[in-house]
DNA sequence: ATATTTTTTTAGACAAATCTAAACTATTGC
DNA sequence: GCAATAGTTTAGATTTGTCTAAAAAAATAT
């Protein structure tokens, strides 16, 4: 794997995250997502096709290669590992790790990489509930679902909370559950359709189901 | 504190090693350090002073000045820092630590330097015995001394030893003791100069005076 | 279906960091 | 003390990544 520039990285992992949803990627909006004019963008696509790293005809929009995906993912598993160093091991809150990690992403040494996986103990998701792609680029499907179709003892994370009345955050503050929290499911209910989970460090504890549809979590399939 | 670019850290720190030895710095030694051509040192010295980072005359050399040097202790902070981190956390072994810490030197982020120093413990001397600057700036006197020159109870990092017999070595590598080695003399007998030494993690054990006379420790003064 | 608008590309400029070759300054040897 | 040598700087070119303004292509609206 040849080595590439913290700029054409950048634009690797854009148009990587902008394929996901859209297919081919425009020019506008890969402009739009770097904060870049698209004249620069027109001028990247050309030198990444010329490493053959996407293809690209003029006006047609453009798409990663198979090699353009690999280094992607490259790319991604690096950050979300240092994400989960960060929120881990040096006590940043979720929502401070993806800065930082956009400029350690781009230290490229794979012995460094590897070794950080082992040393964090293979993590499979980042902080925010995102999976991490192993060291052959292979990667988890990311699912985001609502607490009740979470699969029993299955880790995931709070990645979102869809009820924003002042009620339901007191209650989620008085549980210490937040967005980044890890949560696992250890038992549901027919009854009432509570259900026990495991959040964070804390013991077992028990919330309704009117609670557990607002709360939604993100894991590697 | 002000960014610099790479580019930039990379002359800075390099002025500071070199005036560490020789006072001012010449055109020449620099390019020799960094692997670069004359010109390309007289462009950087240019506009280095016009940031007000060293003091410089045409063909007078160069230093860097006060507020130079806090740069340049900050960017030696980063890399010591990560070369302990590297080693300590991830299993390197003390010579392959310090290329890779030469590209994460360059993610200059304070609260992730200072809470990787808190992860780390403070540690005051990287993998090589060379000492760690704090926050401030301020850095020990980096001292390096015959083992039986070393005092008690002081933590010191192997950096050399003097005779490459094959005997010695085979005696140092019965004993655990190699380059980067961490080293502390419990107890000293005056009858026959033999010592008591923890070496890395093992119990500690005696050693006489003609091997300690061979080995030389770095330390933070 | 064609005129207008939007999107994309091209052309040319600029800043950073490097280089080569030539010019200049300082040092050294005799 | 001056010529030869060694060291340094300048001038001009190159590469990478960016930009603005103008031209070209595609999409859209009547």
């Amino acid at each position: 794997m040849l080595n590439y520039s913290t700029s054409e990285e950048n634009y690797i992992k854009a148009i990587y995250h902008l394929q996901q949803q859209d297919g081919l990627v425009t020019t506008n909006e890969l402009a739009a997502e770097l904060k870049a004019k698209p004249a620069s963008i027109t001028d990247m696509m050309k030198k990444l096709k010329a490493k053959k790293l996407l293809h690209y005809e003029p006006y047609q929009g453009f798409s990663l290669s198979n090699e353009g995906k690999k280094v992607a993912l490259g790319i991604i598993r690096r950050h979300r590992l240092w994400e989960y160093f960060l929120a881990e091991k040096l006590k940043f809150t979720w929502d401070e790790v993806h800065e930082v990690a956009e400029h350690l992403e781009h230290v490229s040494n794979k012995k460094l990489i590897d070794k950080l996986d082992e040393f964090l103990g293979f993590p499979r998701v980042d902080p925010h509930g995102d999976p991490i792609p192993d060291e052959d680029g292979k990667i988890e499907a990311s699912r985001q679902v609502c607490l009740p179709d979470l699969p029993l003892n299955k880790a995931a994370i709070v990645s979102h909370v869809s009820d924003q009345s002042s009620a339901i955050l007191e209650l989620l503050k008085h549980k210490n559950i937040g967005i980044g929290t890890k949560l696992e499911v250890k038992k549901k209910f027919s009854f009432d359709n509570s259900m026990e989970v495991k959040a964070g460090r804390q013991p077992v504890f028990t919330i309704s189901e009117q609670l557990a549809k607002n709360i939604f979590v993100k894991y590697g399939a």
